[in-house]
DNA sequence: CATGTTAGTGTACAAATGACACTAACGTTT
DNA sequence: AAACGTTAGTGTCATTTGTACACTAACATG
């Protein structure tokens, strides 16, 4: 025991929400835990915050550590300190949520956990801790932000069709879209490159391609457009 | 030394942005250190989190003894762990906003300060640590916070009249708002109680009087009502 | 009683939002 | 090759919301 203070210390942890989207559902990914406390029990993504590293790099290490997952938008959300929420002694937690495109990343469970699973987000199980309360401010956290901010790109693979995009906001604001007054907004706001290609491989007309044209966006921000939907 | 770990940890402290608002300005209450390191410069209330008291607790505590300030409106804003941003060592920074009534509060100096004094948002001195990175992100915080909830009200006494309202909405968010249209939004949400009360001690006409009627926001917010400036 | 200062009020125009339905394209089935 | 199924893509009108704007009333003060 090397390491000593004059005044007992909390550890320090990092936990992750990550968020992913695929054609229905908005998901949620959980580890399941190789170690007690909550042996075999879901959990969120994380673990402890070395001294010598930031917190952002530590939920990014705990995330490719854990999940396999690199290069994924992080956003710090939340710290909670709650005198008991770990058995063991008193740990506070800095969470984040993360926002990935699901069909790019294979996830693959590594270090203290059994497995990586993406769960539907009305769909998850029983969790250790206090994740459940951590998951539920995460998704409230994506739902009001996802409103003013370009975050949900995030979500979608760099090409997209409008209607992938209006399906984003249906599933994340949980409820349905009119497509003309959708296209009108979004296509107005010319932060969308239009592409000259189309989506493949489908059973029916195909839609045409876009890609959020982050140039555009900072430029028009500077010069006070907001971003709303 | 009683307290000895495995592994190292940083420390873990609170510190808290406190605005208040007056006449003219938006203010934000600052304390002189009285001890290393940056003695005698100013700086955030705030200090170390006791193992056995939570985040918000240890906010209060450190408000209470730094610049006895009791029973404010406190949220937790972000949390800041850069590795050298304290010379001593590793530490980590919960941080916090305050909203406070200024002509309730009187304000004084006490443990580890040698004075707590309010300063015009726009004139505060050099800063010690990153706090005027920490002052800079609680400020674009209630920017951002008071147009979509009703934490303004925070600010003022609990019976204002609608210009002192007025006057708080042009300070925060630092732009002139139309008199007529004002009044006509606020009045409209139906969430002020007009109170059959005139200001007093004024060399012109008196105004009239209202209160944030708390429990029909929450009612309306229930049936989907938003708040919005 | 004249002056200075703020309270309190309504209208008209512009912009944004929301509701709504059909044809075109294209792969699949028969 | 024709019919079918599915999604892409498009415009208008009515309603609501936002914005610009100016005068009279009330009241304390000198």
């Amino acid at each position: 025991m090397p390491h000593s203070y004059k005044y007992a210390r909390p550890a320090l942890t990092v936990d992750c929400v990550v968020f992913g989207l695929d054609e229905e559902d908005l998901k949620v990914l959980l580890i399941e835990r190789d170690l007690p406390p909550f042996e075999g029990q879901w959990a969120l993504p994380g673990g402890f915050v070395r001294v010598d590293e930031s917190l952002d790099d530590a939920a990014l290490r705990e995330l490719q550590e854990e999940t396999g997952l690199k290069k994924v938008f992080l956003e710090q959300l939340y710290t909670v300190g709650d005198l008991n929420r770990d058995p063991r002694e008193r740990v506070i937690t800095v969470t984040y949520y993360a926002l990935v495109r699901l069909s790019n990343h294979k996830v693959q469970a590594a270090t203290d956990a059994r497995q990586a699973l993406w769960f539907g987000i009305d769909d998850v199980p029983k969790l250790a801790f206090d994740h459940q309360k951590i998951l539920t401010m995460a998704h409230e956290r994506l739902r009001g932000k996802v409103r003013y901010q370009p975050i949900g790109f995030e979500l979608l693979p760099q090409k997209f069709t409008l209607r992938q995009l209006q399906h984003l906001y249906e599933v994340v604001l949980d409820r349905e879209i009119d497509k003309r007054n959708f296209r009108k907004k979004i296509l107005g706001m010319e932060i969308l490159e239009e592409l000259d290609e189309l989506e493949t491989d489908v059973a029916h007309r195909a839609a045409r391609l876009y890609r959020f044209d982050k140039k555009a966006y900072r430029k028009m921000t500077k010069q006070g457009f907001n971003f709303e939907i």
